[in-house]
Formats: C-alpha cells, structure tokens, sequence
DNA sequence: ATATATTCCTACTATCCAGATAGGAATTAC
DNA sequence: GTAATTCCTATCTGGATAGTAGGAATATAT
C-alpha cells in the first residue's frame, strides 16, 4: 500500500547522488553506475528534473547534471512531485468534478478523511530535504 | 501520487453504509445500490474484510453484513490494510531483502527516510476511525 | 574541423495488475 | 422447495509502469 514507483525511488537516489559531489557535475552514465539505475531510463528521470528546476544541466563533452540548489533547500516532496505529480489519495481531491461516490447525493464523507491524509503525508515529505536524506 | 485504489475506496464507503445501519445486516446488493459499487465486485470486497474481522455476515435469506465492532474501535488504518496490506512505501521496509540501490553496498540512505513516511502515515490512518469518517 | 562525449527527443515493447464480470456452489429463512 | 443471500473460482481487459532503441542536437578538446 501507498507505494512508491521505481522512478520516483531512482530520482532520490540520483538527487542524492549530486548532492554527495558537492556542485560537480556528474554525468547520467556515472549516476546510472553507481546508483545502479538501467542508463536509458535515468536520462528521462533526469530530463524530468530538469524541467522542474531540481537540477542543471550542461550538455556536449564534460558535460552533466548538478543540483540546482543547496541540498537543504530541496525539498523530498518536490522530487516527489516532479515524478509522479501532486499527492493525491483520491482523485476528487483538488478537482471540482463529484467522484461516482456523489453521484446521486451532494455530499461524501471520506472526502475530508483524505485531505488530512494528503496534508499528513505532505507535511512531512515537505520537511524532509535532499540533505536529511544524504545524512540519514 | 499515492493514489489510494478503488477497491479501498469503496470498502470504506462500504463500512461507513454497515455504521449508519447501527447494527441492522445490509446486504450486499443494498450497498452496492446505495453506493454505486459495481455488485459483484463488492462482494469479493466484503469478503475481505470479513476475513480480516471487519465486519460479520450471515448466509442465506435475510442475510447481509454488518460491522463486527463499534465504528469507534474500528480503525481506518484496519481497513486500509484489510484491502492492501500494511504501508509499505518501498518494498525494502519490513523485509530483510536487499533492494538493488544496497546490492554493491551495505547502506541505503533513503531507508530512514521511508521509514519515517510510513509512520507518518501509519499515525494518521490509525488515528481515525470509521466514526470519525462518519461524522465527516 | 573533426572526433568524441554528452544531453535531449520520440517512439516502441513488454509485463503486470487493478477493476470488473461470469457462473455457479453452499447456506438459510419462510 | 423455493427464493435470497453469501461464498468460491475463473477469466477478461485496459492502462500504467518499467525498460529499450535509435538517433538528433550540442559542446569540448585536440
């Protein structure tokens, strides 16, 4: 239950990865070898950081991927979020549109049960940053 | 992201029809009526929680289900896990396996940190009950 | 300039599982 | 004995996840 997909545990290996060199770059083969991550596959993730400002790049020879920030401002649930979008327990959460369970009445009452939990779980990936991780 | 699965969705929907019965069996076919659960899909649904003791059921003609306890005792976390097994956010947790991140090395750092998400979410869910949700 | 190393882009394949359906066997009330 | 119900087993299907393939664009070094 509530489990993660093996691209979004990829992206935080990766992440940490970057963070352990410190603002060098590192490259998706280098991070695919260490992390033991399939290369082809990596470079979509990464390419998925990038478009949510998680890290830079640099193309051509000598090229790679760095942080695009201090590892303490990073937070857990942004990298999260750059993987599989926002947390969402249920699909009605955050959508104007009734679910089939409101369907034929106004009201469901497990709605306002799935926020806390959506606030739960956000309050703490929102705590946790790249560092706390690499610190473990 | 942690999208919570239909079957789960309709069990507690499901639950909560047996709590507002105060006691008196429904049967399948009435909450499936009543909540807009495919029928034969929400039988091998109640099955389940009958297995796990959620709910008692008796055969035969004016037969039906009810809620083994009070909707206070009854846990949200009892319900989760009765469809989808306990929270596991990485199937590392709880299982002595080594993940492929720990196959060339000892330590995994991202361990912790799931760790703790899963107890984020453990005390919440363990938290509610079916009366809560009851009174929404 | 040319070779090389890299990110970046698009498309494809395979496998798995959630969701749902179907048919009937066992059980009980009346 | 008939109707209503839970219970059991098997099967189908669509979509998502994980991974692969091939190459275009870009930058560096020599």
């Amino acid at each position: 239950m509530f489990s993660v997909s093996a691209r979004t545990q990829y992206a935080i290996r990766a992440m940490v990865h970057l963070a352990m060199r410190e603002g060098h770059t590192a490259t998706a083969a280098e991070i695919s070898a260490a992390e033991h991550i399939p290369a082809k596959y990596l470079e979509g993730i990464m390419s998925r950081l990038k478009l949510s400002a998680l890290v830079d790049s640099e193309r051509g020879k000598n090229g790679g991927y760095r942080l695009a920030g201090r590892p303490e401002d990073i937070s857990m649930l942004a990298v999260i979020e750059a993987m599989d979008g926002s947390v969402r327990p249920v699909s009605c959460l955050g959508s104007q549109t009734n679910c089939s369970a409101t369907a034929a009445g106004p009201s469901c009452l497990p709605k306002k049960f799935w926020g806390g939990l959506k606030e739960a779980i956000d309050a703490y990936l929102g705590s946790k940053t790249i560092r706390d991780v690499v610190e473990g």
